[in-house]
DNA sequence: TATGAACTCCCTGTTTTCAGGGATGTATTT
DNA sequence: AAATACATCCCTGAAAACAGGGAGTTCATA
């Protein structure tokens, strides 16, 4: 009985690299390629039957990234294993993954070999993780005891991104439908949060944590 | 006679996918792979006698980026053909390479045939620009008409350095031994000339240009 | 049911930024 | 000799940001 695989990489010719890495080898079965978590997340609601053993997934793509895939597989269907490859070694991203009871994370600039060896792991039911990953795993969760605890709201969030984005006060009020004042509360909140002084450091953080384009 | 191609990516298992797509065309014959485009000068600097026809590279990489990559071989190689093949779009990026005669520039997302059709144009002397490449690059040519003259003064880069870096005209004025109203009027220039709103877009400048560390 | 977290709104007063000017001196280049 | 680029300084008035408060609502959860 073969394996069946799925695997997600909105980059088509990285997709194609796998495809051709893995049909080269006679145990696993490509059931199905896709560009974003949405379309796997529907194929397995109308496929509730199929065997589905190992989804393969990127982290950064369009709709649905890696991270809500892994979430949303990992509620659902506690039988598919999930691998995460990708370019980024993000902390935060990597252990928000490992919360979420990824099956393995291997970066993508990892051999070949790894890969298969990461597979090969997963379909046995343990896990894997990079040497690199467990690292950046480990170095964060020591040196952040308890430190990280900066968490924005949404709508802090919101706000950020849209000061971040060159808006006045005013204007962020008005596409958020809020009152000058609510913007001003959360522009001071976060000033205090990320102990910044103003909209310089504000942005810098934006751009760190990615609500706008660098 | 076979053609003779060289891949640079410094993600290893792009790498792998891409060797073996190519590796499926007869014509086609890998001569080397490498991870960044210091390794790709140092060969070519030894093996000056060795025909190499396409040299296929990726943007990011360490040590040497795919721009420096291609600069130094258009410079010393004529006859070597260059194809970019990236994840990034960014239209700078794609000026620069353009301005110095990159033969072609295929997205990471392109399908496989593509790239084929990419390098069999190459290899034939024409050039290749995927569409969402070529409408990027046309876009920014229009709307940046002489645009791009925005060069920045020692004394503009002091300042909008330190307002990055959080700091008020009160304070970048006693730093820098001037006037608060000489601080007042570069940002205010700053702003005019790299047509920002506000500290956020500075901030942003700043960060991009690297004049403050990421 | 009480507590806390998130969201919302408001006030006062000060400081800083922004927008719009103008001006002088010193080089360097044409 | 004139033009240009750069650095420096000044002014006014309006808008926005910053600092430091308070306070009500809802919703989930302990």
């Amino acid at each position: 009985m073969k394996y069946n695989i799925i695997i997600v990489d909105d980059h088509k010719m990285f997709l194609d690299g796998l495809l051709s890495i893995l049909s080269n080898e006679i145990d696993y079965n490509i059931l199905l390629t896709a560009k974003n978590g949405e379309q796997i997340i529907k194929y397995l609601d109308i496929n509730k039957e199929e065997k589905v053993d190992l989804i393969i997934t990127d982290i950064s793509m369009p709709e649905m990234d890696g991270i809500t895939l892994n979430t949303l597989v990992k509620e659902h269907n506690r039988n598919i294993k999930t691998l995460v490859v990708s370019m980024h070694s993000d902390p935060d991203r990597i252990d928000t993954l490992i919360e979420n009871n990824v099956d393995g994370y291997v970066p993508k600039n990892a051999e070949k070999q790894e890969l298969l060896k990461a597979i090969k792991s997963i379909l046995k039911g343990e896990k894997y993780f990079s040497k690199e990953i467990k690292d950046i795993y480990l170095e964060n969760k020591l040196s952040n005891k308890r430190k990280e605890e900066i968490k924005l709201t949404k709508r802090e969030i919101d706000v950020i991104t849209l000061i971040a984005l060159e808006h006045t006060t005013q204007e962020i009020a008005d596409k958020l439908f809020l009152s000058k004042h609510t913007v001003e509360s959360y522009r001071k909140n976060l000033m205090t949060k990320l102990n910044v002084r103003n909209i310089a450091g504000l942005t810098k953080y934006a751009l760190k944590m990615n609500y706008i384009e660098h």
